[in-house]
DNA sequence: TATTTTTATTGGTTGAACCATTGAACCATT
DNA sequence: AATGGTTCAATGGTTCAACCAATAAAAATA
């Protein structure tokens, strides 16, 4: 398998709404437009952004969902505080942003995933089934990369689990770390590192040894974080320059 | 103030696609519509539901934001798994929903704001500014109701962590706990533990006593968390009728 | 003054088009 | 046979021009 996987992300073209999605994210989340706000009805933004009513809908829809905005029938589109009920699909959006307070927010939320994953790893160890044993198993003999290995085992610790909340934050936190990962599995040391920890919480988990889980689980989250604490965490495509001693 | 605040939920009159976003969201959770298949085209399913294609569209719109369909521009939608894929949103959706699942959700995330939460409050004893301090003063000297109180404390605490991300994730347990916090704080005794609770975090703070800030916070919340366990937490209307002693 | 009615504004929905992308079938080149 | 280009039908994306429904503000009424 040639080594040429990595991520061209799918280019995305077509979707004029999520242009306007965008533009307006970016105004309220700086304060051009001020909170309590009533923005311009739709059929004066549509016309502002030369684009059909339709389409801006289905970007206030989106807006909405963001908790930006609030639409009221009959009366109109408010802005909203995005600090006192953005949304964390907002959040994904404003680290995926090409902003400077991006990586800031980027070790935010590995901090919290190092507070959060490994007391999901206990609970895991704790009330796992034979069958989610073998499905461990079957996932760390599988010929899948590195990457989709470490995202399948910690989807079948959050089963594991059997706290189905965990689930839905795990895809939360893999939506964000997919990209990342393609970058940090590059790194032979950190691949090592990582088939490493498998062992180690596989074996953990086997013996229901929660505490061993949870510091196995809680060591390279923590390793992770310094790998990309120090490197400028760059998403770039270019080989690596030797820069940054 | 008449206790007449609580939940009459607003109703969602109006609002054609968030009908069909719950009927098609149904089916895929429930599996009638197995993970990869492809749905009908959007003009046959607008006519399946009745319904104009751009209303269908918006639904289609929201559900993939949820993470339950992908759409392919000139191909079709598809169903996700939503283990793999649902939002929080879904999640929360999942919660309010009229479900037999929707109880021990709830409790499941009862149990990870446990874990979250009191190592918030640690961050924002530590990290907390002058005027953090300040705000949460305030906040606790003014007249909101108890419920509001507690949101702000909550709130100001996420901000003084330093950390955006908390700031995100309250907001998402808000969502869904506001709603049950009008009848949690009905109990007397929950509103006094609710008072007792301020003074003692906000002097954690004030001190920057991490340790304290965590314990105390841990404290309120198992308590809470006790509180919802025996209760069938039910979201009720009716008076309460004096069951479970 | 308080209440009800009317009216203008604005979001929600509709129907019928047309554009843009995709995948499959087919054909041409090698 | 394998690869690359062409065509075509299916399908999502967008547009236009209306009309319906809810709201708030103004006007009329009691």
């Amino acid at each position: 398998m040639t080594s040429l996987t990595p991520l061209l992300n799918p280019v995305n073209r077509s979707r004029l709404h999520e242009e306007i999605v965008g533009r307006l994210q970016s105004e309220i989340i700086c304060g051009k437009l001020s909170v309590g706000s009533k923005l311009p009805p739709e059929r004066v933004l549509a016309e502002g952004f030369s684009v059909n009513r339709g389409t801006l809908r289905e970007a206030l829809k989106k807006l909405e969902m963001l908790g930006l905005v609030e639409i009221r029938h009959g009366d109109g589109v408010y802005v909203k505080n995005h600090l006192e009920s953005g949304s964390l699909d907002l959040l994904k959006s404003m680290i995926n942003a090409d902003d400077s307070h991006a990586p800031g927010l980027f070790m935010n939320l590995l901090e919290i995933r190092k507070i959060l994953v490994p007391e999901m790893a206990a609970h895991a160890a704790l009330n796992r089934s034979e069958n989610d044993l073998k499905t461990i198993e079957s996932i760390l003999q599988s010929d899948k990369s590195i990457l989709e290995k470490d995202l399948s085992l910690h989807h079948a610790l959050a089963l594991s689990s059997k706290n189905m909340a965990y689930i839905f934050i795990l895809n939360f936190f893999n939506q964000i770390f997919r990209d990342y990962g393609n970058y940090y599995f590059n790194d032979d040391t950190n691949a090592k590192h990582s088939a490493e920890f498998h062992c180690k919480i596989y074996k953990a988990v086997k013996e229901k040894n929660t505490k061993n889980a949870k510091k196995t689980m809680y060591d390279i989250l923590a390793y992770t974080e310094k790998q990309f604490s120090r490197g400028p965490n760059r998403k770039t495509f270019t080989e690596d320059r030797g820069g940054e001693t």
